[in-house]
DNA sequence: GTCTTAAATGCGACTGAGTTGCATAAGTAT
DNA sequence: ATACTTATGCAACTCAGTCGCATTTAAGAC
């Protein structure tokens, strides 16, 4: 299985998705190739209910990869106030924010958050996103 | 229906439970008033699998109160990462920090975000709250 | 207090994102 | 190539939360 160089939080240039599964010890399957590159090509997070139009695969397959992966720490995960999961590619730590309205999802770099003696790991904001605040939705 | 004295963030000593539902042109109904003291008592949000024990209405009227309450103001809501939704009276704004280890819920009043442009509804930090962290859980 | 009407409740059936068991398929090591 | 382990697809399942509907309860009118 060949794939085309990609960069992932530190496994940069030389270094492809095969590469990185190998480095996991992680079993190199087609499912799983195609998972990390649509996640990669991914600004954002994204659940399954937006991903499942372009994999052939299985959603049992789908989440239980989501958890190899996260178990791996190669993604992060957090849940949005509708139920549903969203899965991104591990990197810089930053917030996300779930608008209530559009329900679209977004990464916030500009905040940073410090709680001593407590060990954060998602930070998830919800309300109206600048886009439906302006529109007034 | 004649009820002790509470405080419900605003409605101060002299108002009690029926006269807040009043207020909100909500039916003043057993079960509400019932739901509105635990929620009083209770010092931070709290979910029906906590609580349903302590009540003995269907948790269809239980979810259907919450929803009531919700539109009306009177109670915030969020969802913790194991898709369960805790309900809280509404009052000054904070975030809550749902901890991954052993699912406790806190109340954090020390941080203040800002987001220019958006409106912020709700805050979850997702991690190990301080007694897992000190236990190395 | 009684009557009327609209809304709330309880019950059981349902929903839907996510999970699990198991037979089969696909990687990996020998 | 062969044996062995792990991943996948499918279908059945889970479970917090929702919905439909018959019955009960609150609130205003008389």
């Amino acid at each position: 299985m060949r794939l085309s160089c990609i960069s992932i939080f530190g496994y940069t240039y030389a270094m492809n998705i095969e590469n990185l599964l190998k480095k996991k010890h992680i079993k190199v399957t087609t499912a799983r190739v195609t998972l990390l590159k649509l996640l990669e090509a991914a600004s954002k997070p994204v659940c399954y209910e937006e991903i499942k139009g372009n994999i052939a695969m299985d959603k049992a397959t789908f989440y239980r990869n989501m958890i190899t992966f996260e178990e791996a720490g190669i993604l992060n995960a957090f849940e949005s106030n509708s139920k549903m999961r969203y899965f991104e590619l591990e990197r810089t730590p930053h917030a996300h924010f779930v608008c209530t309205v559009c329900h679209g999802v977004e990464c916030i770099e500009s905040i940073d958050i410090q709680l001593p003696g407590y060990e954060i790991g998602t930070i998830v904001i919800h309300g109206r996103c600048r886009s439906c605040v302006e529109a007034r939705a």
